[in-house]
DNA sequence: ATAAACCTTGGAGTATGGTCTAAGGTCAAC
DNA sequence: GTTGACCTTAGACCATACTCCAAGGTTTAT
């Protein structure tokens, strides 16, 4: 059984962080010793690298715990459920894409609009831009 | 001049956020009455034009600040200067858009491995890949 | 035996961008 | 002269994902 130190050290996040997820209900010790300290086990160890894996995927911490719950039920989950839910994180991330790529291209049409030069910017076509009422 | 409701209306946004942008310093009325209600000008309401534009192309509140800085001072910047300022936001929006896109190939991956059936997912290769150890 | 290194808890603080509430003052209309 | 719409303030609250702190208990090594 690990303490939470050595835990923390195997994942590479802090002791805060376990104690945050596990505040959280993303994780918690199956066993405490008779001080008080966490103990986790094996598929305790697991499980936290299953949650680091979600997160650089992109998945938020709320989206992990459902996940979790996905996974600890797979018996009377189906492949179907699974994958459902990744298709709709991959929608969310294509909007946020999309907004992204569009701020991109304001950005990018306000700054070939400007003439770059040295002299004062009171002509600035970017402030221009910016000052004209929103549509 | 224009009371606080007035120009929310004008504006579009809440009298709330009015006065949160005044207690970040983005934009403050030029006069109060007696009653020391809040009495906004042609220029202040410019200014909280600018403000919004400036969101809706993607800056944050505190690149707005430093951009309301150079736009009262742009007797002494230069078009440089301000063209500067939007290339660095274009780098980091450039940014952000690898990472989502880094994010979106990871999730295709997992999606496109799962067969989505109906079955049990005792064998879901979703699960599977977000349980392994994480690179 | 004592110091370092570890563990516990609860709660506050960080950044972002607001929203909402309470308790009260002001103003215009009817 | 009172109702309703507006205004004021300070401060709490929302989500997100931690991080840090204080005050104390435990374990380990020398
Ligand atoms: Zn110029
Ligand atoms: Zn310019
Ligand atoms: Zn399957
Ligand atoms: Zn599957």
């Amino acid at each position: 059984m690990l303490k939470i130190g050595d835990l923390a050290k195997l994942a590479k996040v802090s002791r805060d962080t376990l104690r945050f997820y596990e505040k959280h209900g993303l994780i918690a010790p199956s066993e405490r010793n008779q001080a008080g300290y966490r103990l986790y086990s094996d598929t305790d160890a697991h499980r936290v690298s299953f949650i680091i894996s979600a997160k650089e995927v992109g998945f938020t911490l709320n989206e992990i715990h459902q996940l979790l719950e996905l996974e600890v039920t797979k018996d009377e989950k189906s492949c179907q459920d699974i994958k459902q839910f990744v298709d709709a994180k991959i929608d969310l991330v294509n909007q946020r894409l999309a907004d992204m790529q569009r701020i991109k291209k304001s950005l990018q049409t306000l700054s070939n609009a400007c003439c770059g030069g040295e002299e004062p910017a009171t002509h600035c076509t970017i402030l221009e831009a910016l000052s004209e009422q929103p549509s």
